[in-house]
DNA sequence: GAAAGACGCAACCAAATGGTTGCGCTTCGT
DNA sequence: ACGAAGCGCAACCATTTGGTTGCGTCTTTC
């Protein structure tokens, strides 16, 4: 997937995966697929496709953005491939905020401070 | 600026308001913006047009996207016009995110408890 | 009062984005 | 064995986006 796997991760490395979360979340389709996916555990491409006003791949393209972004993984099972959702690079997101805010904002230095460095 | 102003902000506003920052954030420049933002207490387009590799009107339109998802407001003083950030709508964002993986994340779902519905 | 500094507006351009359709391959059910 | 379900890949299209340049306006300064 991402290279670089297995070195530490510094400030530039959680920059650009706050990055992809950020733009994976920027479109408003996409924050409705993560939504679809924080209900059920699991959903397939063509399932969300009759759900929403767009074409399977529509769906597809979307589910890969999200992927690349490393908020949600896919598993082929027979003949369709079940997304879930992976949220850990949300906790990149929500640092970078709060680093960003922590000066200027109470509530967000507490959370800064809470999540860590 | 924002229509409904005054009216109760419902699910549906959040969601929109952090769309909004999520896009803002979603480029890497503008990031850099708010980063520089973050150390003074405020700037002006050309000021940061002449640490970025663009123009001052490139950097002009960063800060009005900014500006238009709340992060950053601008104030004239005489011929220059000096730029704030103003973080507030960064708790729209971190809410969503709390509330998309509160059900998936353990750290996500006291998040969510801490910020309330 | 005129030059210089900082800004806003508009036109323009290339690349990315969100969507479509068409097609071919695998997998399941009968 | 064969049709249908489900998926992936590729081509294509319109719109948005991130950047540029050029120009006109308003302040400040000398």
């Amino acid at each position: 997937m991402t290279p670089r796997a297995g070195t530490p991760p510094v400030a530039a490395d959680r920059d650009v995966a706050a990055g992809a979360v950020f733009a994976a979340l920027a479109d408003p389709t996409r924050r409705q697929v993560v939504r679809a996916l924080a209900d059920r555990p699991t959903v397939t491409a063509s399932a969300l496709a009759g759900e929403l006003p767009m074409s399977r791949q529509a769906v597809a393209k979307h589910l890969a953005v999200l992927a690349d972004a490393g908020l949600v993984a896919a598993a082929r099972e027979g003949r369709e491939t079940r997304f879930r959702l992976t949220p850990e690079p949300l906790h990149d997101a929500v640092r970078w905020i709060a680093g960003a805010g922590a000066r200027w904002d109470d509530r967000l230095a507490r959370l800064e401070r809470e999540l860590g460095g």
